[in-house]
DNA sequence: CTTCGCTATAAAAACGTTTTTATAGATAAA
DNA sequence: TTTATCTATAAAAACGTTTTTATAGCGAAG
């Protein structure tokens, strides 16, 4: 029978003007406090609830965070969705999870003010013009893996730079001299950082550096483990002392082609790799990896966010540091010949 | 320097009403085409994004739905989030993700009208006054893993019960007569729903019940792996020949603890799980266990929902059946005593 | 006494749309 | 020729808020 209460409804009901009613429902403190509780009351009973939309649409706020993603899938999204919004709670914010492909969705929902600021992942194909355009409304934005070239917005990425170096470091340390790299996708930012900190490490130990020692894996099982079989037919004599794998399901591949040919790891080779995947913990022998600090990214990238917005700060670009997670695929230089 | 480029603007630039530039942008189909492509040039040409706000607020409609979840964690949500956007997609919608606990955040989304219909996980704490809102506001809700007592709106379950029984029904079919449920969380639908389908089956075939074989695994890897540990110091001599977890978490948990004891699985003691995860196939050895059909349910999920909302169709409850995955972990009855 | 300023509230404007109603001009019917 | 109908567009109202401006009442200062 009776349609949406409005702030009219209660007005009317508790004998006051809207301007009042609204005052006294957004804690403005400009009402006599007798009035302030006995509006409250009015609005309870009759189980008032705000119109968002007339409420944004004046106010020019919305208190909500909009991560815009192509996917959703796989323990790196829900761990940094889960962050995301525990920080947003915090922050009096609410986070909103856009999965979408298409820009044109992400740019109106942008600019339509759906949301006060916005997370990015990569992949979405936002370009030059876009961030432009955000720009000139003011909507702040923080990037997730993706270098930005424009300096207003924000970035929240982690190092994959210092990833492959430490991940070498921690070989060498170790006592290996002779350490492979499996690459991943040589398109991808991650994939040349990783290896680009291999070789930084490498020569800052004066150690050899070898272009037979860099093999393709594509990120994948499969290729890794076909990478490496066929290394070992062709250079059987200059297998290394360690593996550096672009990832844990390099390792995973690379792995499986030493054991197909007799070799243990970690006592005769170590195999490492990147990200920490689920498995990585349950393979055999469990994986040392590198982990990303993916909580950490999601509290950095709404604490810069929300900075932005209410501070109207500037936004930057910020690196998160790995973390190597030691099991049981790396091993101490363990030299046959001592043995015998 | 200028600010939102408002329909205003394109108005005055284009020489027209506001009326008209809003025919032209929603493609009513009253406008001479001529002033309607005309419209849309200027419109382009200045950039214009509508205010979504304003657009809501007047027509009453987002062409959103809500999800409204507690977590967002592990793989049965991302594929959830994944079929449902999806499917939003063609429907014309978009979808919403809140990760929230609050009830009120909850609430007030939904009754703020900021989302045209809503889907929410159980555990939120919706109750039926909550609903009885919901229907006077004339909101559609389908609701996920809970069973409905409001006829007024959707559900899309999972028949927990009959997952519980027939895969106790499979075990019982591989000879095994002493079998052993670990229980999840108490407080949780499913939980319990699996607990009865396992007694009923028990019950069915005449099987021994014992409270001491139900032991609470609490959904996870560790509370499982010390819970069955205990009750193997307490009671080495009652070994169940087989173990219904929970879910396959606790599955491998169990796993876990009854090879640190020196049990093989499946020669000694099958194990079984429930949900069917990522790592259930890679896992030593893969896991037997009941897989939901999510993406499944997303679709079904969305499809009720826009139905309520645009055909003004009654909710009703859907039931969705699990299927049998057999792998490793479970093995037909192999007496010991036959061998000596 | 005025006048000023202050307090508590009300009234009105504004946010940016869509939708409803009005209007001018053209075409068709009488 | 007049009137009615239709077409294309404009004007105005409405959506439900917040924010800005106005106002009545009152105590204090001159």
């Amino acid at each position: 029978m009776m349609g949406k209460i409005t702030i009219r409804d209660v007005a009317r009901e508790a004998g006051v003007s809207i301007s009042t009613v609204s005052n006294a429902l957004n804690d403005v403190d400009v009402l006599n406090p007798a009035t302030k509780s006995h509006v409250l009351k009015v609005a309870q009973r009759l189980n008032y609830v705000p119109n968002l939309n007339g409420k944004q649409l004046k106010s020019g706020k919305t208190m909500m965070l909009g991560f815009f993603t192509t996917s959703v899938t796989g323990p790196y999204f829900y761990k940094l969705v889960e962050s995301m919004s525990r920080q947003c709670d915090r922050l009096g914010y609410g986070l909103n999870v856009f999965v979408t492909k298409d820009k044109q969705v992400v740019m109106s929902n942008i600019l339509g003010r759906r949301v006060d600021g916005v997370i990015i992942y990569e992949e979405l194909g936002i370009n030059d013009k876009d961030i432009h355009a955000m720009n000139k409304e003011n909507i702040k934005a923080v990037f997730l893996d993706r270098v930005l070239q424009k300096e207003s917005m924000g970035s929240i990425i982690f190092d994959s730079f210092e990833a492959g170096y430490e991940a070498t470091k921690y070989l060498i340390g170790l006592g290996h001299k002779k350490i492979a790299y499996i690459s991943g996708v040589d398109t991808m930012f991650d994939s040349v950082q990783r290896r680009e900190g291999y070789l930084a490490a490498l020569r800052q130990y004066s150690l050899p550096v070898s272009e037979d020692y860099i093999l393709q894996g594509y990120f994948e099982e499969e290729s890794t483990f076909n990478a490496v079989k066929s290394f070992i037919r062709a250079f059987p004599e200059k297998l290394p002392d360690a593996f550096l794998a672009g990832n844990d399901l390099s390792a995973i591949g690379c792995i499986q082609a030493l054991k197909s040919h007799g070799y243990e790891v970690p006592l005769d080779i170590s195999v490492m790799g990147f990200d920490d995947i689920d498995i990585a913990q349950y393979y055999s022998p469990p994986l040392t990896t590198v982990r990303n600090q993916i909580a950490r990214q999601g509290i950095l990238t709404i604490d810069h966010l929300v900075r932005m917005i209410q501070k109207k700060e500037q936004g930057n670009a910020q690196k998160l540091k790995g973390e190597i997670i030691v099991r049981g695929s790396s091993h101490v230089k363990f030299d046959r010949n001592d043995q015998m």
